[in-house]
DNA sequence: AAGCTTCCCTACCCTTTTCGTAGGAATTCG
DNA sequence: CGAATTCCTACGAAAAGGGTAGGGAAGCTT
C-alpha cells in the first residue's frame, strides 16, 4: 500500500473546480459500470477499491440514488447497481446529481444574469463556456471511460501535450 | 423528490463556478478597455458604473495590478488604466490574476492526479475539459467583448438556443 | 422470529473560501 | 499644505467543503 501523499492545507484556489464529491461520485459510478450484470456492489467495497472515505461515499451514493442514477438494495445481499446501462449515463449526469448545475456565475446560472455597458457581451461568453463544458461532460459516458475509449473529440483534446502543462 | 430550497443570490451550489471576484474583475477590465487613451479611471467610478461594492473592487484592482494587467496612479488625478491594449488581454488572464488556476480537481491541477482501475481514463477527461475551458477563455480578449464581437468559434456556441436553457 | 448486514437519515464538526467592511498609511496633484 | 486617491492590513459573518458519528429501517438467512 503506497502511502499516498495527500497534500492539502495549502490554499490552492481555483474557481472552476471539480470537487471531491464529484470526483468520488464519478469513480464510484465507474466501478458500478464495471460490475454491470453482477451482484450489487456494497458501498464499503467501492470505498476500499477507490480509497474513498466510506461514510462520505454513502452520502454520495444516496444523492445518486435520489437522482435516479443508481438503485440500492438493503440487507445482507444488498448494495448498489446502476439504474441504466453505463453507456446511457454521462459524466454530466453524475456531476449534476451530486452538485447541481455544472456552471454558475456568482451563484446563478448564466441566463439569469444581466450586464450593462461594455460588459453586455460577457453574457454570451459565459453561455458559450457553459455550452462547451456541457458538450464535453454530456458527450462522455461511464462506459466510454470504463472501456478506456473516450470519444474522438475528447481524445483529441487530451492528446495535445499543451493540455497537460500547468502555466 | 423534494427540490432543494434555493435562496436567491448566494447559496447556490455549483462546482464549475465563476466567482463574484472573477466576474467583477472582468467587468472592471472591460470598462478600462473602453476608456483606453482617456484619463485613468477611478475605482469608485468603475464601482458605480457596474454596481460593484467599491472597497471590494479596490482589492480586485490591486490583484490585477500585481498581475501586471493594470497600472495605477495615486493622487487627485489618479485611477487605473490597462497595462496593455485590451486586444492583448484575455479573459483567462483576468481570471487567473484574481483567482489562480482555471480548473482544479479536488484542489489540485489535473496532471497531479492518479487514478486506478476503471477510473484510469478519467484523467484525460479532466485534462480535456481544462483544455477546452482554456481554449475559450484564452481565445477571447477584452477588446472582443467590449466591441461586442466574440470570435466565431465562441459566437457559434452562444448562438445555439440550447445553450441558453437550464435543464 | 432473531440476528445479521446493509442501506438510509440526521446531526454535528472543523477548516477554508467567499464576499465583503473598516480604518488608516502612502502618494500625488494643485 | 491639503485634498483626493490608491494601497495595505485586519477583521468578520456566512457558506461551502470534506468528513465523522450514531442510530433507525429494511432485507436476507437461518
Amino acid at each position: 500500500m503506497a502511502p499516498r501523499a495527500r497534500l492539502r492545507g495549502l490554499g490552492d484556489n481555483a474557481r472552476m473546480r471539480i470537487s471531491a464529491r464529484a470526483d468520488y461520485a464519478v469513480r464510484a459510478a465507474l466501478l458500478l459500470a464495471g460490475a454491470e450484470g453482477a451482484e450489487p456492489m456494497k458501498a464499503e467495497a467501492i470505498a476500499d477499491a477507490q480509497e474513498i472515505p466510506h461514510k462520505f461515499l454513502e452520502g454520495i451514493l444516496n444523492d445518486m440514488r435520489r437522482g435516479g442514477l443508481v438503485v440500492s438494495q438493503r440487507g445482507i445481499r444488498g448494495g448498489y447497481r446502476l439504474a441504466r446501462p453505463g453507456a446511457e449515463i454521462s459524466v454530466a449526469d453524475v456531476v449534476r446529481a451530486v452538485e447541481g448545475p455544472l456552471v454558475s456565475v456568482r451563484g446563478v446560472r448564466p441566463p439569469e444574469l444581466a450586464y450593462s455597458g461594455p460588459a453586455e457581451s460577457l453574457l454570451p461568453l459565459w453561455v458559450a463556456l457553459r455550452a462547451n463544458v456541457r458538450h464535453i461532460l454530456e458527450g462522455v459516458s461511464l462506459a466510454d471511460i470504463a472501456a478506456g475509449r473516450l470519444p474522438d473529440f475528447v481524445h483529441a483534446l487530451a492528446q495535445d501535450p499543451a493540455a497537460w502543462s500547468n502555466p
